[in-house]
DNA sequence: TATATTGCTGACCCCCCGGTTAGTAACGCC
DNA sequence: GGCGTTACTAACCGGGGGGTCAGCAATATA
């Protein structure tokens, strides 16, 4: 009878060491599967195998939680990319496809990108936990991109822009398809294939950047 | 004394006929404030100044509120848009910039385009919504865009390119300025200039989209 | 002024969810 | 096996919000 116990196996198990790790791993999938107001804490413990009460002793409340998540998942990705910066030697256009790239595997692909969308939607309705993102990722990410326009500029292999505005037209494009990938898109509604997207996008900006011979602004 | 009641003036008036109209701006004001989970019925009432009992009267509930007010203020800049292309003759540059501008000024730089963030925003949670908001908008927006541009490929204005992917490339940047203002920029964070930002970009598209080199705009 | 009609109120229901805590069961140690 | 420590659970609390409805008060009518 399923009724009997099974005492053969706890029920629980003291896993102290792996608990943190777990319940990250389930934050980050329900935040981005539901945004950050509608996820429930009672879920993500679920996911992770624990009860609710479990989750507190490990994160102080909702917001550790979700500064937790990002800490482990976004800002290493940025750390990389600022590093192949600093090493790269060719033309400014190839580390800029690069970087379009490695941000489409690492971030724009993944789950990762669900994060990025949940912070445009909701950071009105939570300040604090905006300016933390803003600090650690949008400010970081933005000078990254504004560094390789200016190497571009400085090298002569793009036309003197304006690299902060240049590089919130960039970044547009590239949140947007993860953002379309969040929501219509995850409706079955207006399918978009990233790659051609990604690549018309390039195709775009390498024309608009190049430094022009028979032209006049 | 303030206690007293004033027998002058009723406690409230009949007002059917301005009712409806008030509780939409008062609900498209929250919903663009706040988003669609995070707005509450009894604040909308309270902002358009009857009980949330009366809001009940005259809505069947809040996803049907939320049809309304996009029925009320999206849908007809489209139709106004949709009757321009139709009757412009120039080239298809200067449509576009006019359509861009004209979206800046109508939706882009109002409350409006709260809407379109919520949306992308909250679409995944509420697919019902979604599909409503992609059918009356989202395709006809779209549709918009790309008969643009097959228009200036068939001119021979522009260069042969996919008009779906265009148009994607093209909106994304315009979606994401207003995310931008009603997300990070709302919380005083990266302020940034709109009027520069769709320069920067509408001199991007051109380049990008201009026919071979040696041609002017 | 008296009566009928109806637009409107506000209290109420019920579920949900972030956060808390008393108690319990797993495990290390002897 | 027995004991102490502690990781974990489950029940609970309080506030909030979508949706409802019996009754009331503002108006139309006479």
């Amino acid at each position: 009878m399923p009724t009997l116990i099974d005492r053969s196996k706890p029920r629980w198990e003291r896993r102290k060491d792996a608990r943190p790790q777990e319940l990250l791993a389930a934050a980050l999938d329900l935040f981005v599967e539901r945004g950050y107001a509608a996820t429930r804490l009672d879920e993500v413990a679920a996911r992770a195998g624990v009860s609710k009460g479990t989750l507190y002793l490990y994160f102080e409340n909702k917001e550790e939680l979700f500064k937790a998540v990002v800490r482990e998942t976004m800002v290493p990705p940025l750390a990389d990319a600022e590093e192949l910066i600093n090493k790269f030697a060719g033309h400014s256009s190839a580390l800029l496809r690069l970087c379009i790239d490695g941000w489409w595997q690492r971030i724009g692909a993944t789950k990762l990108s669900g994060i990025s969308k949940l912070m445009m939607a909701e950071s009105g309705n939570f300040p604090d936990v905006a300016r933390f993102y803003h600090e650690e990722v949008v400010s970081r990410g933005g000078a990254l991109l504004s560094r390789i326009i200016e190497r571009g500029v400085a090298l002569g292999e793009f036309r003197p822009v304006d690299s902060a505005m240049a590089t919130r037209v960039i970044i547009a494009p590239m949140l947007m398809l993860t953002m379309w990938s969040h929501s219509l898109h995850a409706c079955h509604l207006d399918p978009i294939d990233p790659d051609a997207f990604l690549d018309c996008l390039v195709d775009l900006l390498t024309r608009g950047f190049e430094t022009q011979s028979g032209h006049s602004t």
